[in-house]
DNA sequence: ACTCGTGTTAGCTG
DNA sequence: TCAGCTAACACGAG
């Protein structure tokens, strides 16, 4: 679920946990903590705090401090597909939540806790188990921020290669935080066939794929989330273009499904 | 019962 | 060696 612009709204939730002293540590989904044991963060974590959240592409990432103000480890979190955040704030508020929907979360899908000494908490739930939560994670093979990439680096980064246009956008070492959703919403504002060869792209189509990138981004953002595209309600059958009445058709593009109009993106 | 999947990655192939 | 592709991951949703 989450792309881009969901998980920098759960940075946002994130900051909502620093300065705050971690009085216990639930690492005990072996699955979500690998390669760390049960007790490894608990033991890097505990009696410290949070003190700064960043993200990069759907990256998100903690300084931490020692229980002495030191410098702690990093946390590494990685929401997966279907991972979200909730922080429990000192004056009752909670932020962040399961996207679109109100009810509680269940703890059955909780697999990952701090606990905070003032009472409060951060919470990671997933219901699919391929959410990450690590230490130092190695953050040196991921590409610039789609967010913040200048329209020639870009252009340089994207435009080569002989995989489909497609398979380059969501390649999060050429580019982070392009998700499924997101690289058919921007491949469709652009006019762009997602089967195209990356490569053969002219400086021109590179610059209209970088600004349709931008505004979906942008829109995205101011939304809450990649859910909200123009064109992402008519990814079912027997649709046709918003823009054009065209008929869209779906394929595996990428190894990803893939919608696109017939007319505008042969 | 059975298939699909909004993300990542190990491992295979040409 | 490496770009590119596929299957696997876990498990809920349809």
């Amino acid at each position: 679920m989450p792309e881009l612009p969901e998980v920098e709204l759960a940075r946002q939730v994130l900051e909502g946990a620093l300065e705050r002293k971690i009085s216990a540590v639930d690492d005990t989904d072996e699955y979500v903590c690998r390669p760390h044991l049960p007790g490894d963060i608990a033991g890097a974590l505990t009696g410290g705090a949070l003190v700064a959240a960043h993200r990069r592409g759907k990256s998100l990432w903690c300084a931490t401090v020692g229980p002495g103000g030191d410098p702690g480890p990093t946390l590494g979190i990685h929401l997966g597909m279907a991972g979200w955040l909730v922080v429990d704030s000192p004056d009752g508020e909670r932020a962040g939540g399961e996207p679109f929907r109100d009810d509680q979360p269940d703890v059955k899908f909780r697999r990952f806790a701090l606990d905070l000494a003032d009472g409060g908490y951060l919470r990671l739930f997933d219901k699919r188990r391929l959410a990450r939560v690590r230490l130092e994670p190695d953050l040196d093979e991921l590409g610039p921020d789609a967010g913040e990439i200048g329209p020639a680096e870009f252009a340089e980064r994207v435009g080569r290669g002989k995989a489909p246009l497609k398979a380059r956008l969501l390649d999060q070492s050429v580019l982070a935080g392009v998700g499924n959703l997101l690289a058919d919403e921007t491949l469709w504002q652009a006019r762009l066939s997602p089967s195209a060869p990356a490569g053969e792209l002219s400086p021109k189509e590179l610059d209209t794929l970088y600004r349709a990138l931008e505004s979906s981004l942008a829109a995205a953002i101011k939304h809450g989330g990649v859910h909200t595209g123009e064109m992402i309600p008519f990814r079912k059958a027997e649709a046709y273009c918003p823009r054009c009445g065209g008929p869209m058709t779906h394929g595996t593009v990428g190894g990803r499904t893939t919608w696109w109009c017939t007319v505008e993106q042969p």
